[in-house]
Parts: structure tokens; sequence; C-alpha cells
DNA sequence: CTTAGGATCGCCT
DNA sequence: GGCGATCCTAAGC
């Protein structure tokens, strides 16, 4: 059985995903915006959370694909990420930005700032937006309250090391939309 | 502009 | 008991 979301297979390997999601629009509860910044993890990779097997944190990331898994970071904050590969395999993608495009104020009003680029520019500012949380772990991306939709036009694409890791740190696993003033760092 | 430290929860050693 | 797929603030250059 094939995952298909927003023309996105994710199935695939999950860089195949992470590249394919730049661009694409991504709704919770009608609140979000264009996916520009992601990160690929996967299960054979020691940065990842599922490296280590299952555990009760990252059960999701081990059940099907196209759905959410999300984790709580440093005790604060919330990061979403999407699931790939097979059902057991550990496999997904983590949202790192987001350019706001629909429910702004109420971006605003949850993030406390007013500035468009800083509500969705990092995994945990952009949970926060957005207002997700544990709620939204294991939850299908094909039914509400997610909403995703394929990109509109072309997608000009930019790579390079992850953020934020000490592990693994060698592979190229971020993917953004090229000169877009939303991602939560330049792309080199 | 760059860097250092604190907040604060749950999982893993 | 240590340490994170983070973010914000304050201080240093």
């Amino acid at each position: 059985m094939k995952s298909v979301i927003a023309g996105i297979d994710f199935s695939a390997p999950s860089q195949e995903v992470a590249a394919q999601l730049i661009g694409v629009t991504v709704l919770v509860d009608g609140v979000g915006g264009r996916i520009v910044e992601t990160e690929a993890y996967d299960r054979d990779e020691p940065a990842s959370h599922s490296f280590t097997g299952p555990s009760a944190r990252n059960m999701a990331m081990f059940g099907p694909p196209g759905h959410a898994y999300v984790y709580l970071s440093h005790g604060i904050h919330w990061c979403l990420n999407f699931v790939c590969r097979e059902a057991g395999h550990g496999a997904g993608v983590l949202i790192r930005a987001i350019e706001p495009v629909a429910g702004v104020d109420a971006m605003r009003a949850r993030r406390g700032v007013d500035e468009a680029r800083m509500l969705c520019s990092g995994p945990g500012k952009l949970c926060q937006a957005l207002a997700v949380t544990r709620a939204h772990n294991g939850l299908s991306l094909a039914a509400q309250p997610f909403e995703l939709s394929p990109p509109t036009g072309p997608v000009l694409l930019a790579s390079g090391p992850r953020i934020g890791i000490s592990k693994a740190v060698d592979l190229p696993w971020r993917f953004g939309l090229a000169g877009s003033r939303f991602v939560s760092r330049p792309f080199r």
C-alpha cells in the first residue's frame, strides 16, 4: 500500500521526501504556510531518534508513513516530523521552517512576536505558531487537523549539513527553498 | 554580529 | 544522573 499525500510518496527514503516537501503547504486547523526547510533522518544513522530502536518516545516514527511524529525538545519545544518508509523502518523528516501564509494573526498571538520571519523560522517556533503538541503525535497527515497541498510552481532547492546535531554532521540532509528569508539559518 | 548560558522534560545509560 | 533534531536573552567584540 502506498501512502501518497499532496503528490508525495511518503514510503520513499526520507532524503527524497525531505526534498520534495519544500514548497508544500501544510496547515494545522487552517493555520500554516509553505514548507521552506526540512531535515531527513533515517534508522541506521546515529543522529536519528530511531537509531537505538523503538521506544515510548519514538514509537510514532516506527508507525505507518504519512503520519506525524511529535516530540518534546529540551523539555520546552515541540518538534514536528513526517514519518517515511514503511511501518517499522524508523525514518522521518523534521519540518524546520515554514513561510507563514494562513492564520498569520493566530501565529502572532501564539508566538508573542510581530515579525513574519520570526513566526516559523525553526522547528520549535513553528510548532508553537501552529499549536502542534503531543496531541498530534501519530496522527495521519491525510486527515484533519492536517491539510497538505502540493507546490503551485517550480521549486529551487538548496541543501547542506543538518543543524543542531553532534553526530553524522557530514550528511547533507538539510533541504531548503533557495533564497527564502523564512529559513532558520541561511544556506551556503 | 557572535557566543554563552539557562530553562525544563523525558528518555536512556 | 546526563544530555538532547531548541530558543531566547544578555554580554562581549
